[in-house]
DNA sequence: CGATAATTTGACCGATTGGTAAAGATTACA
DNA sequence: TGTAATCTTTACCAATCGGTCAAATTATCG
């Protein structure tokens, strides 16, 4: 009997390994070749199994990259939920960054596989894009604007703020390759992510301390 | 015969007018599907023409999209040559960032299919990466440097500087989809890339006015 | 015009694609 | 231990992939 959605809840223990591994699988090979580009051939190899077999476990291509992008999804939410509207304004910022930094640092897949879907037009997730991802947003920026309101944050477009966080951040892992191509050997190793850290926090806190610029 | 490669320079209208129509339609389709996701077939028919037509002009997919790489480093390296030594410096990185944000305005479609390569591990323009583009970088680096050493420029890591601003420009092209998701549609419209040349000259201009963080 | 070169087409190729059918092997559990 | 449910494999499918070929068509130019 097919696993899922034909069952009543109860999960075998080779079922939960194997979905795991091929959730692992499918992650490594979406993440590098988009959805069009990776193949079931490939995931199957990736994660140790023969393609009917995994497909035993995900119906089809769409199934995998669907479950991948709902969990990601959340993931990806949450350090942003986390800025808190009762802390300092820079150190809510600083740390935001901080925590998205290091997301880029110990999840670069998830931020290539993200990337990715969004770069070919976001086809399986502009809705979220659209609703849960917008309105968190729009809380926030709301946020970010009151900051201002009171003076302890340089006036600034909240939104375009927040797109400047992403892009920084997600940028470590989504051209990679680039940056250690840029930065060579000697200077392209861990602490490259250091680097970053440091020189984004200088940007935006003298950025965006009240009193700076328009 | 076959026009490419095997004749001695002579190009016909008709071969001027239809490899620019196929590079025109390529663009198109491997900036949005990646190369392994683009098909010659998707190809030509943006192209409006049969495939073993197309495979006329180009004998393999990867003989356009080599082109078209080709073509555009030297258009994406162009605005970081612009900037002088001579300049201001806060003058230079200004306009710099406006010429970056002007291109992820007008020329997305380059933007992503760059970002694409560079997402799926850059197996193409490798070699690029680690040469033309390193070099200039470290080029600019140094001027960049040298600027703060002069205590005209905040001191700051010129490298991760580059890739920040490299990061936000692109990112108006890159993650276009989600920026107008997150902005609706009053917003959202073509006021965004004004309203984030603002935000960006904020931030640089205050981040990096020398007298600033570290 | 005629002829030669340049262009376009339809028919086709083997390899790979996403996915299926059914039988065999293994596991869980009464 | 028996057996029913779960898991895995082999063999296969139609569709699509990148690319070829030869014949038909069109443009160029003396």
């Amino acid at each position: 009997m097919k696993p899922r959605a034909a069952r009543t809840q109860r999960r075998t223990r080779i079922q939960e390994e194997n979905e795991e591994r091929i959730l692992e699988a499918a992650l490594e090979v979406f993440s590098t070749h988009g959805f069009r580009g990776a193949t079931i051939d490939q995931i199957a190899e990736a994660a140790g199994m023969s393609k009917p077999n995994l497909l035993y476990y995900f119906r089809t291509k769409e199934d995998m990259h669907r479950l991948l992008m709902d969990r990601l999804l959340e993931t990806w939410l949450a350090p942003l939920k986390e800025m808190k509207p009762q802390g300092d304004p820079l150190a809510e910022i600083r740390s935001y960054i901080r925590r998205k930094l290091e997301m880029a640092r110990d999840f670069p897949r998830e931020s290539r596989l993200f990337a990715n879907e969004i770069l070919q037009g976001a086809p399986r997730i502009v809705d979220a894009l659209e609703g849960p991802l917008r309105e968190l947003v729009e809380e926030k920026a709301a946020v970010i604007r009151q900051w201002s309101r009171q003076g302890r944050l340089a006036p600034c477009d909240p939104y375009h703020l927040i797109f400047s966080i992403w892009a920084t951040t997600q940028h470590y892992a989504d051209f990679d390759v680039q940056v250690r191509a840029v930065l060579g050997e000697k200077r392209g190793g861990e602490g490259r992510f250091e680097d970053a850290a440091r020189f984004l926090d200088q940007l935006y806190v003298s950025g965006l301390k009240p009193g700076q610029g328009v």
